[in-house]
DNA sequence: TTGTACGCGTTATCAA
DNA sequence: TTGATAACGCGTACAA
């Protein structure tokens, strides 16, 4: 592989000028410039990334972890966050991680220079102390400023509102256990209900893996339920299939983060705005922390073709 | 960030004492390690991946480009190599591609030096000509020698013999559009037919966007529905549900090509063994071509729990 | 407008 | 067993 010093050679000319040609920079004189472009086209010349690495003290590599459980879930994000990455010039460097220890880990090792920020996705579990340029998208932690946070009440009242207009009155709920969503989600259920002047009945209610068989063994009737996600809807669905309650005539399956593309999801679902999720990613890592109200990120009502 | 020369200067020794030390190599005496490595717990010290890629001309990165037309199909095999190129300590740097050109253009891009190899999965387009140190999986291409196949006939023919055991006999078949996985597909198909002496009705069999749509055209019974991968089989239960037809009991729908873990699927499929699937790609790219013989890779039959 | 020389942080070579 | 020094390939002050 040919090196800078060999299109030197080659053109007449001095490293700096090559250099200077390749980036773009004026000040060279028009004949040196195509000297220095013949060369490299003769040759076949391209910078090496990790020379250019060594200089610049970047790689332009940014980790993304993710860490949620069900890894179905993040095709949309690595898929939206490559694609403006892409576009920033920069590369995307996956890991993924199941707990504090590997997050720690990965965080360790990736960030020994070989990425210059990182990416933690949809981790459920406390995070451990992180450096300055990680920041965490649908996280469990407090620090909003280096954090994209989503608002699952928002998610769960505009739900409601949905299958409430769809006719359905007794609204189930399948819920995460504990933990900071599902505190939101609870309370957006809530605040729809008010809103609509409807009663609250607890045997609704039900969370953790046997949610579903809690919900039925309670004999209440429903006819709409919101699941917490893509992987408990689809469980959902399968159970009900075998109950012989057809979806969504009898009971409308309604899944509060899909990152399935609108349309593309089977059932009505709130779906993540991905490219302003990414465009807002990549804000942060840039360095904009004043950008970052801390406001967080409102889904969309996504239906099926 | 300390680097080698603030742990030489503490510790008293040079430059290349310390390298010796970290890299493990004998010939240290025992006082000189031990200055070292306080210094290095001291200044918190961790080498430059950077630095060390230049001096040794390897990055540790491995490339991979999923160029499959559903991207959800592509998590499995994320998840798969990225477990098994940490155990060698090695990177994924993700891209995703959905042409010829994209390809190319990335192929050329992370292949400056900034990865060691790459992986091309899933690509249903004609390949464009690739360097020495890429290696494809289930791709269109004729090159073995770099490339880990599917067994598309076998998967079909499995398929077959699992709904036939159902006591499904007339079965429909929804299969890629002209490609070489389509013709593994009929083949596979015939085969299972000419097996168990049935007859091959040709109206069972279509391929394109509306496959579907024309196979329920036909008007021609079925009590059992192969699909090709499972995006397929999603649209084809949600249609099938529209129609009043019962899943499963009605019409056995069957996944061809399944990337999730055995069990999770919602209808039978063809599941293909992630693991050794990753670990034969890392022999691959480890320059063992010679062990990779060329036979095609076999799924495994995988049922809903 | 151009070239020289040095820094980036590591590994490898060779002489001591 | 050790240290000085040369790669590795590029960017960039600084000088001309």
């Amino acid at each position: 592989m040919a090196n800078i010093n060999d299109v030197s050679r080659l053109a007449n000319v001095s490293k700096a000028t090559v250099s200077r040609v390749l980036s773009g920079s004026r000040g060279v004189k028009e004949e040196s410039r195509l000297a220095v472009m013949q060369a490299v086209e003769a040759l076949q010349y391209k910078p090496s990334m990790i020379a250019q690495s060594l200089s610049t003290q970047s790689t332009g590599c940014i980790g993304v972890i993710c860490a949620a459980e069900n890894i179905n879930q993040s095709t949309g994000y690595l898929h939206a966050l490559e694609k403006e990455l892409r576009l920033n010039q920069k590369y995307l460097l996956l890991r993924f991680a199941t707990d504090a220890a590997s997050l720690s880990h990965s965080v360790d090792e990736i960030g020994r220079g070989l990425c210059d920020a990182m990416i933690v996705i949809g981790a459920r579990f406390a995070l451990p102390a992180l450096p300055d340029n990680v920041i965490t998208i649908d996280c469990l932690d407090a620090d909003s400023g280096r954090s994209i946070h989503f608002d699952r009440s928002f998610a769960t009242e505009t739900a409601c509102q949905y299958v409430l207009q769809q006719g359905r009155r007794q609204i189930a709920l399948i819920n995460f256990e504990n933990s900071d969503a599902a505190g939101q989600i609870l309370q957006g259920y809530h605040l729809a209900l008010e809103k609509f002047l409807l009663p609250y009945d607890r045997r609704l209610v039900h969370s953790g893996d046997q949610a579903l068989t809690q919900l039925l063994a309670q004999n209440v009737p429903f006819n709409a339920l919101l699941v917490p996600d893509d992987a408990t809807a689809q469980d959902a669905l399968r159970q009900l299939a075998q109950l012989g309650r057809n979806v969504p005539q009898a009971v409308m399956v309604f899944s509060l983060d899909s990152t399935l593309p609108p349309g593309a999801s089977a059932i009505p679902a709130i779906a993540w705005p991905l490219e302003t999720l990414a465009q807002r990613a990549m804000a942060l890592l840039a360095g904009q922390f004043s950008a970052n109200t801390g406001e967080p990120v409102r889904g969309q009502l996504s239906l099926p073709a």
